[in-house]
DNA sequence: TACTTTTTGGGTGATTGTGGGGAAAAGTGG
DNA sequence: CCACTTTTCCCCACAATCACCCAAAAAGTA
């Protein structure tokens, strides 16, 4: 389970090194293999192999001749990308998903349960407050138990 | 599975480079070789052998004394050309695809999990937007488990 | 303080994408 | 059947990008 947040930076070739705490977490049939996409928030999703490998599980039983499915497979895939690390730990990211998360030379990486994201510092602060719920009455919807 | 985007263009004699990573993910048994049709939007279709087999076989077994299958079966095969990658990794695209999909100089290449999309930039960008539903709301409906 | 690990920066050779020339093959008309 | 044109295929070459390696700076640890 990833979690912590860490400001990095992203070199001139757009490379961001995965700091050392997440990495701990990645299992090893993963490979040192990461899957980068557009998150749902204006960010950059990144998915250890393997738990990418269980939503395109789930993908490649679709019907492309379905137009709902294919263009639920365009508009996820699209923007997908993969890269391993280098022996610096590092991952390039494309161009147009840095543009997409406005980052340009200082990098959030945030630990999120099976996933890792990355924001633009301050994106992120106007995230934190853009909600009218505090904390605690989020809290109190999404856990029930 | 393929997957991401690519922008290249297509030289004077029709000609396009498949992106070398899209190429990592055709199977060998493929033997370099790619058939392309007309596909349902207003794009190309480029299916690797394996993959293009696999839809060979549900046509097989069609009923072609159905008009809906005997036309589909029809407009489908029609348009279909196979072609082996050259030397340097391109395949050649018939003119009366690239006139059905508005190609002619750049081209925005998409990996769709068992095949290869070729567009017209602007077109692909009109098929984003012409959508009433959110990409929640599609994949509320696609993904149900 | 000395040492290890981690993060950041950069150089270089290999790969990739693009364009085009020329030989072989195929089609066309006499 | 033969010249002629057109198309197809294979090869070479250049420019840009990427992958890989080396190394320094920074941070954490004993």
């Amino acid at each position: 389970m990833f979690k912590g947040q860490y400001i990095y930076s992203v070199d001139a070739k757009g490379r961001i090194s995965i700091p050392a705490k997440l990495r701990k977490h990645v299992s090893p049939e993963s490979n040192d293999t990461f899957i980068m996409t557009q998150g749902t928030e204006k960010c950059i999703d990144v998915y250890p192999l393997d738990q990418w490998n269980v939503l395109e599980s789930k993908i490649h039983q679709l019907n492309l001749f379905n137009p709902d499915h294919a263009r639920f497979s365009r508009i996820l895939l699209q923007n997908a990308f993969d890269d391993t690390l280098d022996s610096q730990s590092r991952i390039l990211i494309p161009q147009n998903l840095l543009a997409y998360a406005g980052i340009t030379k200082d990098v959030l990486i945030l630990g999120v349960s099976t996933k890792m994201e990355l924001w633009n510092p301050s994106f992120y602060e106007i995230y934190l407050n853009s909600s009218e719920e505090s904390f605690e009455q989020i809290a109190a919807k999404v856990i029930t138990t």
